[in-house]
DNA sequence: TCCCTAGAATGAATCGATACATCAGGTGAC
DNA sequence: GTCACCTGATGTATCGATTCATTCTAGGGA
């Protein structure tokens, strides 16, 4: 593949000229510089990006980590990184880390070596090892974390205010007149689990409603455990009246545990998700959902991170908290006249 | 941070050294390399990759260049790629094109610069404009074409079987009774929308149907359009009692339609995917789908490319072609018996 | 005519790693 | 004791772009 020294020979002019060219310098004469464009062209040069980040270490890259693309809701906070990214001119390298410590530490490791300009991160749940996070931070990579804000480590993010999203689902169901609710949650490890059972507990609460232990479950935000967890709660005799999904993969789960127990949703029982499900709408029935803005918190993700690369560390980190958004389906619609929930 | 200089100086070796030791060579002394190893560890050096790259002309960067990521196919396609690229030491960088040329020239552009290694491309309808991937040829960058075959361009691929996987889609519809089957397909620039469309045809043929051109519309494979040639479809009259989709997002669009027409799926009509529907099996009714092995294609596209990067250019283009499967849900189950059907 | 200056073009040092030619030092054979 | 040999460590040229100090050129003013 051709070099600028190539370049300028052909071109008859020096490497320093094209180079001037290149970055669109005003320092060139207009003959030269339709001239070496021609020759560029006509070379189909390409320069070379390692030479240049070595040079001016910086490398235009940005590495993203999340923990599975196959969950729906990465694949939009991917593209709206990708999209702010690529406004400002740079690349986004994606990798998945499957929620694994080991993985996410490798995967960092590999992203210093290529010396990305940025990292976002969904952090894995780590029981507190987050030395590999910290020395991040600490050789002055500008992270910022995403979707998931890690506990006690000094470091931006942007994410869902789960809690308030939580709160507004409750406060529809308990409308509705459910007192019986239960409520499948993720691994309480990450603060997103934690702040969705929070909302939970929050509103019970307000309304009065005593909280039952054996209505509350744990699983870890894949399907297989929304599956085995609702067939547990459905054949426990608790009779919850509604179920509380914590995301959109365990209401998958969910939702084909209901439909092999030949319970309906929602004549039997009614559901709520935090977080879209996929295919949500075209089926039935449509889900009662808190709808993330993950697209947002991706390109938003990467516009704070390139702002505090441009600007030097901040002192102190940011958090941005973007709303959740409920969007009423029909698994949870039928149930006011449901004569199971007269009291 | 640190470079190698830095860390040879503070092990008291040379740098050659320390290359030594990160390359992993046996000419170096147990104790010397320990020492090396454990200042590595202390300085928290990650090796430039960049100065690596500039000087053994590797990136070990793979560009992946697929449609849109929001579309589940494809995640699980970069899913695949990525293990196999990680397995061998390489990164992906994965690109929206949104299926719109120019883009993805821009696209190829930018990998270019970047000197990947390799680059998995799932083509844009490009009309006959494909200048570009000739130049990515010609510039002997390794390149294999994912999912789409691009007619006339040499160059190796991976993709299902469309044709087939079609044929055993409409045989089952046909067996089913179904006789006044529509097909909602995609651009025909596309091979893979061709090939279900031949697939379609073929059946048809073989089963003494008449094509009828009314049954036959053609959209983009977007969830919007299938949703308008659904609905388009039920109020043109043409009273079809089974819809064949040519793809996973349109069939969203389908079921939608159907859903707002007030009508009954599978009761009053039939759908049959090619593709897998995202939600699919949670949700009444499961779809009948020919399923892709969409994780495969992506594993064994970098495989196949990592092989011709590692012996050469092969001088005749690979074709790989893989199976796929038909997966019987509800949404073409119930039909044996409906009235509709009797001839 | 000559000098000065501003603008335009040049060219070499540099980024950080690799890889190879070279060198040092120890061992064994004669 | 000398020399050849081998292993292990070293030093440096090199990759391709950037950047800036330097050089060149042309034109205007005195």
């Amino acid at each position: 593949m051709a070099t600028i020294k190539e370049v300028a020979k052909r071109a008859g002019v020096s490497v320093g000229t094209v180079s001037n060219v290149l970055r669109g310098s005003n320092q060139v004469a207009a003959n030269l510089r339709d001239r070496v464009n021609h020759t560029i062209a006509l070379m189909d040069y390409h320069p070379n990006h390692a030479a240049r980040s070595l040079k001016t270490s910086q490398t235009h890259l940005l590495g993203m980590v999340i923990s599975d693309l196959t969950n729906p809701f990465f694949p939009q906070l991917a593209r709206g990184a990708e999209d702010a990214a690529i406004k400002q001119g740079y690349l986004v390298i994606t990798l998945n880390s499957d929620d694994q410590l080991d993985r996410e530490k490798r995967i960092l490791s590999a992203l210093r070596s290529r010396r990305v300009d940025g990292i976002l991160l969904v952090v894995a749940p780590n029981g507190g090892h987050d030395a590999h996070i910290r020395a991040v931070i600490a050789s002055k990579i500008p992270i910022v974390c995403l979707d998931r804000v890690p506990e006690g480590i000094p470091v931006s993010s942007v994410a869902t205010d789960a809690v308030a999203g939580t709160e507004m689902c409750l406060r529809h169901l308990i409308a509705l007149g459910h007192r019986r609710i239960a409520m499948l949650g993720g691994e309480l490890e990450l603060k997103t689990a934690q702040d969705r059972l929070q909302g939970y507990k929050n509103m019970l609460a307000e309304a009065d409603i005593e909280i039952e232990p054996g209505l509350i479950l744990t699983g870890d935000f894949r399907t297989a455990s929304g599956y085995l967890l609702t067939k547990q709660l459905l054949l426990s005799g608790r009779n919850p009246t509604a179920i509380f999904v914590a995301n959109g993969m365990m209401a998958l789960g969910a939702l084909r545990a209901i439909k092999e127990l030949g319970r309906q949703c929602p004549g039997d029982i009614a559901l709520a998700v935090f977080d879209d499900v996929p295919g949500n709408g075209s089926f039935f029935p449509e889900v009662t959902a808190v709808v993330q803005p993950a697209y947002q918190i991706g390109y938003q993700g990467v516009e704070l991170l390139l702002r505090q690369r441009a600007t030097g560390e901040p002192r102190t980190p940011v958090q941005i908290l973007l709303q959740a958004e409920l969007r009423i389906g029909e698994s949870t619609q039928l149930l006011r006249t449901s004569p199971v929930l007269t009291r």
